[in-house]
DNA sequence: AAGGGTGTTGAAAG
DNA sequence: GCTTTCAACACCCT
């Protein structure tokens, strides 16, 4: 469940529930989530650690302890649960949390996409992956100015360019299918095609989609109705995403759908039209 | 009923 | 360099 909305909302709810916990033990069943070292010294430098605060940048989730920082990234298909030590593993169920209270924190991964690893806390956004990336929308930097010097020379459509994290952090498929509609902007226009009024109009819409999405707790498709995980209820709020066939609730045209850069993309043809 | 698509991203190829 | 394609994995839908 990863954009950045819902990897907020995780963190938010994981904040109330493992800040202040103490693990004793960490056990590991699917060896390539874990990064970098072996998950036997990965269990063993957690030993010991209590969680003391819950971060976020961009779709990674920072869990800071004593001497680490676990940086958390659920890709796919990542979640996280809170459940009894002694409650049963799910099927898709690849790390466990166990706390010094009795309680666990579960990590389930169906397609084992996700990744974590372990970094010396205040190195978190030196490390590989994380060095490069771009501005956080809600970043009083994130202006018309920086986009501008991103992307004005790209030919990539707009679509990838604001999928690249290294240019702004956080937007995943469902929001910047989204936050172009919200901007009237055709998905396959170019980074170079862009005008000034398309900048302040991503820059608007990039802030307001995401701040809506957080307030209602996220998008949640295909998901497990468990009770135990994150759900959102942004998915009745989407304009777009996913709506094929649907009337544009602007204009009433029907929504198309193509593919650009191997993503589904939706979009309404009237509203959007392509700018050279 | 096999094949394409899926809230992602990094490595490889062009 | 910059841009596009593909693989990692498991399931769903057609």
């Amino acid at each position: 469940m990863p954009e950045l909305p819902e990897v907020e909302t995780i963190r938010r709810t994981l904040a109330e529930q493992v800040i202040g916990k103490n693990i004793v033990k960490v056990e590991v069943t699917c060896d390539r989530i874990i990064q970098r070292i072996s998950p036997a010294e990965f269990a063993a430098k957690l030993a010991g650690q209590t969680i003391r605060k819950m971060e976020r940048f961009g779709k990674y989730l920072f869990f800071v302890l004593d001497e680490f920082t676990l940086i958390s990234h659920l890709r796919m298909e990542g979640k996280y649960y809170v459940l009894p030590a002694l409650a049963p593993a799910g099927k898709y169920e690849h790390v466990k949390f166990s706390f010094s209270d009795g309680s666990s924190l579960r990590y389930e991964d169906m397609r084992k996409f996700g990744t974590m690893e372990l970094v010396l806390p205040g190195t978190e956004r030196t490390t590989k992956g994380l060095c490069a990336m771009g501005l956080e929308p809600f970043d009083e930097g994130f202006t018309v100015a920086y986009l501008k010097e991103k992307i004005q020379k790209s030919h990539s459509p707009i679509k990838s360019l604001l999928l690249d994290q290294k240019n702004v952090v956080g937007l995943g498929n469902i929001y910047v299918n989204e936050v172009l509609f919200q901007s009237r902007i055709h998905p396959e226009t170019t980074g170079s095609a862009l005008k000034e009024t398309d900048y302040a109009h991503l820059i608007e819409y990039c802030r307001s989609v995401l701040k809506d999405a957080i307030e209602f707790g996220g998008t949640t498709i295909r998901s497990y109705y468990s009770g135990l995980g994150v759900s959102g209820n942004f998915q009745d709020r989407l304009l777009v995403h996913r709506k094929k066939g649907e009337p544009c609730p602007r204009c009433k045209t029907a929504i198309e759908k193509i593919a650009v850069g191997g993503r589904g993309t939706y979009f309404c043809p009237k509203c959007q039209k392509k700018e050279a």
